[in-house]
DNA sequence: CGCCTCTAAATTGTGCACAATTGAATTGTG
DNA sequence: CACAATTCAATTGTGCACAATTTAGAGGCG
């Protein structure tokens, strides 16, 4: 097969394979909270400041809003968000928490720790890995 | 927010990051080939050995029926593979490379290449990225 | 003011992921 | 051999990703 690309070579398939290994240990759980892994990227989000706008949330994902209009549509239908008009700026969606929202924070506590746990890495690794796929992520941004 | 999980600690979002950030960079390139990026995959597979079963395929990239079915039928309206169902296992359907297919393997040979440079790491840390992400994906998936 | 440009969000369309089910062929076991 | 259990692929349905377009509002400028 000359010099084609062997599969167990390519890091972005090593990338794409951990990726959904690790969504994978967390959709059991967040099966429980009735949330998908993108849903639950942006309770993250709100959970740290809210409400931000579409936008905003887009920015800190890297999504866009073909993906998050419909996905704030079944958080708002879920009862976990409010998209709201904004006053000021007719053109903006502002996205507020509603009370089960904010409380579903709790229960979402244990989930990082479930991935450290089924992880096998040492914690030193596990911040390693963290700092690289940061830097890389980066660099491959800025490659576009 | 007390004690509520951040975003940027999380080593799944990171992970969820560097794997779209990935296969950002692979997509003008693979648009040139008429391929996207779970297509290459298959067809990396394939360039290795064939002819494979749809559930070997599947074993080899974590993929099952209901993904690769679809995916399958697109490679041959592409023109790049044959399916053809087993004489000795009629449940079984075979995908075979086309000539067409088997050429293509050449002009894929630049893709790895071009992620490397992307990276903005060194061939060492490209290395042990590999390598924990190979060990994390295989704990992950005990884990299970 | 009128017009042009830019921006925010939603919509449309394609192609994965993945759970669950179906249908057909094969295998194991009594 | 009969038949239950298993296996393979396809199908159905939901929910992302992402490109491309649309709609509406804001802001700049003569």
């Amino acid at each position: 097969m000359t010099d084609a690309p062997r599969l167990n070579r390519q890091v972005c398939f090593a990338l794409y394979s951990a990726s959904r290994a690790a969504t994978a240990v967390y959709r059991p759980v967040l099966e429980e909270l009735g949330l998908t892994y993108p849903q639950y990227l942006v309770m993250l989000v709100l959970w740290e400041d809210e409400p931000r706008g579409v936008k905003e949330l887009g920015d800190e994902l890297g999504l866009d809003s073909g993906t998050l209009s419909p996905l704030l549509k079944r958080l708002e239908s879920l009862g976990l968000v409010e998209r709201r008009r904004s006053g000021e700026d007719e053109r903006r969606v502002a996205i507020h928490l509603t009370a089960a929202g904010r409380e579903l924070s709790s229960k979402a506590g244990a989930l990082p720790k479930r991935l450290a746990e089924a992880a096998g890495l040492t914690a030193d690794e596990l911040d390693q890995l963290h700092n690289t796929l940061a830097r890389l992520t980066a660099a491959l941004h800025n490659a576009r």
